[in-house]
RNA sequence: CGGGGCGUAGCUCAGCCUGGUAGAGCGCCAGCUUUGGGAGCUGGAAGUCGGAGGUUCGAAUCCUCUCGCCCCGACCA
């Protein structure tokens, strides 16, 4: 993509009502425009990384066994009048009204519906266990939203919900979950950190919340400080295998949110104690039959009785990633995205858009890139160097290459590593053969 | 929902106290000169001062109401 076409509008200072670092970069990043108090429109650039966290979750999930669908954004009062919590979610929930007068609302979550379909469609024990999931916009009407797409009304979230026949099956769907979300953090590039949770207004009595370490975090959190040298799983799991030790091993060392923890009995001597704020990314939970039994989500079992699915439920805030990773990957010039999701691989800097030779090169060492598949960002601009510098800087892209006369005369393009700042010469297909070792 | 703050050009802000009909820097457009870490000069475009009502000969400025946004707290993926 070359910058002079690119819809990309950046921002040289920092908008008054962005008060926290990822806010502020998103905004000037060009990611992100504000529409109304916690409702954002994402820019190219912003839905480009979007997309990349999505699909690596989407990933995660479809390994770990469960299934992606889609559910709409719209949902009936009714289901929500059978499980009870019509009146019991209040005024975050979005009420709306249809031209029939009848009663609808936009989705904060999905277990209604969810329960509604499985037991439409599913009625014997032998099609269990099942895992859905989608990837949507949900909207939860927060009295005050805040620190951009951290605290949106309107946000992206990932929710999976399994059905089983039984504690045990729900246990296993339950690490199942727990594991993919191990993994698909540290894709993200994210110390996430598996922590024993309150399971809140949503139910059930096993959860988990996945922490991000951060003092813009919203989450009180306690945890041992071993955590902080410990390298989260990304090796491959086998889902099909015994997965107790592998949660037993992930949950050995102690971690809890305020909620679970009691700063008076301390279950770890003082010294080996962490309390940190934290960002939350996603929270698995164990339901039990909180929704399957007022809804009537029954199957058939072996002697043909009836048996209410044992459910868990498990969210992703993927609009929050975006947020949260540049919380945890940033300096003061700009963002710096782990090669994982960074909306392109590498940006290319023409310092001398003016100049014929320095154009010629650029636009050829350009052309060989796309070529090599590293899908680069090329700064083509009649600019001062330096505005280029601190917008590639700003924009955090891996690698940044640069041509100019200098690097012309000796033969080279410079090539520079956002996140140590190294910056070495080497010739373009040199430089190629690097990028594309990161791929 | 309690407490606080802010709405003036695309962004950051000054002007308001003490009323006289709107400014700066950056950005944008044109031209020239520049060119390795946010260049210089010249010229230009751009704001019904969030909105409504009131006071006044006259309101960005004073008064009333209202809308929006941000921050702290309580609540939450």
């Amino acid at each position: 993509m070359r910058l002079s076409t690119y819809f990309l509008p950046l921002l040289r200072e920092n908008p008054t009502e962005a008060q926290i670092v990822s806010h502020r970069l998103m905004l000037r990043s060009g990611m992100i425009r504000q529409s109304s108090a916690g409702i954002y429109s994402w820019l190219p650039f912003g839905l480009r990384v979007l997309r990349k966290i999505e699909n690596i979750v989407r990933d995660e999930q479809n390994r770990a066994g469960a299934q992606e669908l889609l559910m709409p954004t719209i949902q009936p009062a009714e289901l929500w009048r059978e499980s009870g919590r019509y009146d019991d979610y209040g005024d975050e929930m979005l009420r709306i009204r249809d031209r029939h007068e009848r009663d609808m609302l936009y989705g904060p979550t999905n277990e209604e519906l969810i329960t509604d379909i499985f037991r439409q469609n599913i009625k014997s024990y032998r099609d269990l266990p099942k895992n859905l999931y989608h990837i949507q916009w949900k909207f939860r009407d927060e009295v005050r939203p805040r620190f951009g797409v951290m605290r949106g009304r309107e946000f992206l979230m990932k929710d999976a919900y399994s059905f089983d026949l039984d504690l045990a099956g729900a246990r296993r769907s339950y690490n199942k979950m727990f594991l993919a979300y191990l993994r698909t953090f540290a894709r993200l590039g994210l110390k996430a950190i598996p922590m024993r949770a309150d399971t809140g207004p949503i139910g059930g009595d096993l959860s988990h919340e996945f922490i991000i370490l951060a003092d813009t975090g919203e989450s009180q959190v306690y945890c041992d400080k071993a955590w902080l040298n410990t390298d989260i799983l990304s090796s491959n799991v086998e889902y099909d295998g015994d997965l107790q030790p592998f949660f037993q091993r992930w949950t050995a060392l102690y971690a809890a949110t305020e909620e679970k923890h009691d700063v008076a009995n301390s279950p770890i001597p003082a010294a080996d104690l962490l309390a940190a704020r934290g960002i939350e990314v996603g929270q698995i939970f164990y339901l039990g039959t909180k929704y399957s039994r007022p809804m009537n989500a029954v199957v058939a079992g072996p002697d043909g009785e009836q048996i209410v699915a044992e459910m868990g439920c498990y969210g992703i805030g993927v609009s929050r990633l975006t947020g949260a990773i540049i919380e945890a990957s940033h300096d003061d010039s700009g963002i710096i995205w782990p090669e994982s999701v960074a909306p392109f691989h590498a940006g290319l800097i023409n310092l001398r858009a003016g100049d014929s030779a320095s154009t010629a090169a650029a636009d050829g060492l350009y052309a060989a890139l796309l070529k090599a598949g590293i899908d680069a960002l090329y700064d083509d601009r009649a600019e001062s160097p330096g505005v280029k510098f601190a917008a590639m800087d700003l924009i955090g892209l891996p690698w940044q290459l640069v041509v100019g006369p200098r690097s012309l005369q000796r033969g080279v393009v410079e090539v520079k590593n956002r996140r140590s700042g190294q910056r070495e010469d080497m010739t373009a297909e040199a430089a190629i053969n690097r990028l594309r070792a990161g791929l």
